[in-house]
DNA sequence: GTATCCACTGGGCAATCTGTTCAGTGTTTC
DNA sequence: GAAACACTGAACAGATTGCCCAGTGGATAC
């Protein structure tokens, strides 16, 4: 579960150059090529890399509008909303959590006239007592994981 | 921009089972290795495939809980908020929005407890003026791409 | 001290895949 | 018609993969 160095390494650069091979990963590494075979299989089987999917840019697919809306469900609805949001293309992701809203979603839409339509679809439902939108105008820090990859290779070389 | 029905079946088929080589790709979809080829590096420089980085879990690496902040930030210190805020490897993701916040991010920490250090060291900087977070109990649709790659394809068909 | 386990090295092997090029074909555009 | 374009099917050398092996060094257990 805890990363060491040379695993934090091996994570950094295949996030850094995805497209190259556990060959050339070994020769920039200087370890032997068993070796990072090895830790790959182990980082992998122990879901600390989930896996190597494209990373695709809704923008470029025609969905360049962002937005955050936080949900708040009736009673016992839960289930039901999840299973509705799921069927919608544009929530990219779902999360039930604490504090005021009950869910936090991820929308894009194709504009912002085009989010209204989003987010009509997302709200006609039910279980659906009330949601607040957030746009998204700048994306100031993209999705990253390697910093925190580095902290925890850290935190396991000083212990 | 627009992608048609053999650019879907690219990336669905790549995000299902991201090993598969370009001449697996061509076996199952039934074309010839040099289109898949072609595609691929036109989805690439059209951006709306960014790239292969492996999906690291946060989770798997130590950081299981997973918390949404909303930020109220001072007028005119955006600039610095942002630098701030990349220095801290727990900061997943920032955005700037409109609505009763002026950024959102996405943290990690390694409990309950961590997390309120993490939100010290988010908000410990002079030009945010209040901080509301709301911790994910559960991540009922976890990020995903194929139901709106599978819409914009569609899309694409019909006109 | 000695045996055992474990991770890593460095090497070799056949099978496969990649990058690239080529000519030929069908479709669309002007 | 001519040109442009995308796709097919084939070929080639070069590189990479998956797999195996023996040897080495450190840590742990007895």
């Amino acid at each position: 579960m805890a990363i060491d160095h040379l695993d934090g390494r091996i994570i950094v650069l295949l996030a850094r150059e995805p497209r190259i091979g556990v060959l050339e990963m070994s020769r920039r590494l200087g370890v032997a090529r068993g070796t990072v075979q090895a830790r790959l299989d182990r980082l992998q089987s122990n879901g600390v890399i989930r896996g190597f999917g494209p990373e695709v840019d809704p923008a470029a697919l025609g969905y360049p509008v962002t937005a955050f809306a936080t949900l708040q469900i009736r009673q016992g609805q839960g289930a039901d909303v999840r299973a509705h949001l799921a069927t919608v293309p544009e929530v990219l992701e779902l999360h039930t959590t604490t504090g005021t809203g009950d869910m936090m979603c991820r929308l894009v839409a194709r504009s912002n006239a085009d989010l209204q339509r989003v987010i009509d679809r997302v709200v006609g439902f039910d279980g659906i007592v009330r949601a607040s939108t957030a746009i998204v105008m700048e994306n100031a820090v993209p999705l990253r994981i390697i910093p925190l990859v580095e902290q925890a290779a850290q935190d396991r070389e000083s212990s």
